[in-house]
DNA sequence: TCAATAATTCGAAACATGTCGAATAGTGAT
DNA sequence: ATCACTATTCGACATGTTTCGAATTATTGA
């Protein structure tokens, strides 16, 4: 992956955090993560879309094109399960954004 | 602090970084870092406006506003020095943004 | 096959953002 | 005081984003 198709990945999954109702909605998925320790690979918790919108003030075509978005930015993953469609987040997503603030890369 | 604070200034601050313009200037100044360590606190590059915006397409007035936006979020330090206005990346700042991906918090 | 549930797609309206050029303001030197 | 240099503010325009409701698709069970 070139340097510039690195920024273009930063650039969109940082725009996908830049809502409110997203930011919410992946931490709610990033939830999988013991305090203080990285996430554990073999429990990532998966929550379907219905569940995952509880509470938040947005009508499901919403919902649904926000959590589109943060899949689009290969921040959240999904797949069908019966009638539902479960999301989570891999862990690796959040180590490598976690080293975009912790070390020096090429300008 | 909040959590419903905490999460706008996250909001804020990804949405800062979510231009490709204001991304390549953040990163220009983060470079204070040497890989694979933290900040080093006594070594804060410092740049000025002008200098920032040193190769990109983008003309004086467009520059500013993106500066001020990277400011307004906390992410960059501004202050005059004779004829320039120098700017800077807070360690701080890497390392709070760092831990947000590393940790759980509260939802 | 039909109905119920879960979720997506589409189009439209309101609102926010990125960009520029022109005008303005602060600083230091002549 | 005036000039050159550095940077900001302002207004305008084009482009994107957020949100909703209505229509559509996918799945399962009766």
């Amino acid at each position: 992956m070139s340097n510039s198709d690195k920024s273009n990945l930063y650039t969109t999954q940082f725009k996908a955090l830049s809502n409110p109702h997203r930011l919410t909605l992946f931490r709610r998925l990033m939830s999988c993560c013991v305090p203080g320790t990285v996430c554990n690979t073999d429990e990532v918790t998966r929550i379907c879309v219905g569940d995952l919108g509880e509470g938040m003030n947005i009508v499901a075509s919403t919902l649904s094109h926000h959590l589109k978005e943060l899949n689009r930015a290969g921040l959240i993953q999904m797949e069908r399960e019966g009638k539902t469609i479960q999301c989570w987040v891999e862990p690796k997503v959040l180590t490598e954004l976690a080293s975009f603030f912790a070390f020096t890369e090429s300008k």
